[in-house]
DNA sequence: ACACCAAGCAGCAAT
DNA sequence: ATTGCTGTTTGGTGT
């Protein structure tokens, strides 16, 4: 246990990237207040002083400090704590470490961004390239526009001149993204005296209660997807599975 | 790197945890698609088949792969590749490693749950016990109600009878919370063909927009905070610091 | 399954 | 710093 203590704070020194395992009793308080009693997790303690505590099951971590926080061991008798601050959030984690499974520490160096794609501002950019696809004679004006009526994905004029609001979404609309459209329709028709303003869903698929929504203020769903390039990935048996 | 492939291997048959760190390129497709370039990152498979990929900074993984996925690793000619498939989500991961910098795998026993407190739960449990917080004369029917018009935190009458919606937030009130209780505010109106439902908006903080929406709607807000314990955590240095 | 919603949401962009 | 919003959101709960 001493062997550790001088690795951990060696390696935090350093900025090294830091993993380890230990059976623990885990505390927390700030935005929340947790406990988690005895068992086996997995610690992830980064250059930039995150601290991320993995159970054996699940993609979220079960605890964690964000970004520049402060961690240290301290030895108390028989024990020994890790406790982890960020006096600036005003969030404490107080870890009894009962037992140190495995320990590594060593440099990482990764300067690289992720690439994503198929996103909804992808989508709406595809939209704002291609306006057939939202409907004819559609003529976009904007996207991605924050305005201080809220975050409007496309806006434009329809054949006829009426204003209309599209809101994206990449996956199903549900009744929240109704609530959104419409809170930018009323917001714009207030704000420049106008009575009729469209507002359309673009989306794979709508819930029902959303459609049902949609339909009363009269507002429209259209089916559109978010672009990919489709790359093949090892592993995928076609090109068309999804 | 025959080691390797062995060592994960035999860890994923056993269903033990692994972690490893490698120099690797990530492709990812699936609900959406990603690339990431050539860096240092720490892996971590968990039993149920989780894998989660993390860079040197932030709380969130860069890459990942839900329970019950299918992890190989795969050589092809001078390369090593771990292939990560979830047929059942459509998800397909690529990771081409370059060098393996450690490896550890181990069984990891924690069957414990996290105790949290100082959710929006405790937080309209607490208004339902203690209804004099919200005002003088509010008599709570129910609350954490699902309806068909959606979840209602907290459900009532005030003094003169009038029904009240309140929505609590545990932390600032946006926008969005304000268009939530409108929504439900509006279809209880309609279902009961009543013309006046009050709606309130209990929390902390609300935002100055939110706070122009509200009066606008001639709903309320009420300044209410999620309960906590406040248990000392060693490394604060007082109860009262938040 | 779907639907809806909270989260110690995280992260990002614009104000 | 605050606001607003997307996310490969995740995770939970109820229908």
């Amino acid at each position: 246990m001493d062997k550790f203590i001088k690795q951990i704070n060696k390696a935090l020194t350093k900025g090294e990237t830091v993993v380890f395992s230990s059976n623990c009793e885990i505390k927390y308080s700030g935005r929340a207040e947790s406990f988690l009693p005895d068992g086996d997790r997995i610690f992830l303690i980064k250059p930039d002083k995150t601290l991320v505590i993995h159970q054996p099951e699940g993609s979220a971590p079960v605890n964690y400090m964000k970004a520049n926080s402060e961690h240290k061991i301290i030895r108390d008798g028989n024990e020994t704590y890790m406790t982890s601050t960020n006096k600036k959030l005003k969030e404490y984690m107080e870890i009894r470490i009962n037992k140190l499974h495995f320990f590594n520490s060593s440099p990482q160096n990764d300067g690289q961004k992720i690439q994503l794609e198929g996103t909804e501002k992808d989508m709406s950019e595809y939209l704002y390239a291609h306006p057939e696809l939202i409907e004819a004679g559609f003529k976009p004006l904007s996207r991605e526009e924050h305005t201080k009526y809220g975050f409007i994905d496309l806006f434009g004029y329809d054949k006829n001149k009426t204003l209309v609001v599209v809101e994206c979404k990449r996956y199903r609309a549900d009744l929240a993204a109704v609530t959104q459209l419409r809170r930018y329709v009323e917001k714009i028709k207030k704000s420049k005296g106008i009575k009729r303003v469209r507002g359309i869903i673009a989306a794979p698929e709508i819930s029902k209660n959303a459609l049902k929504m949609l339909n009363d203020w009269e507002f429209s769903f259209k089916k559109a997807q978010p672009p990919k390039r489709r790359k093949r990935v090892r592993g995928q048996k076609k090109l068309g599975e999804f």
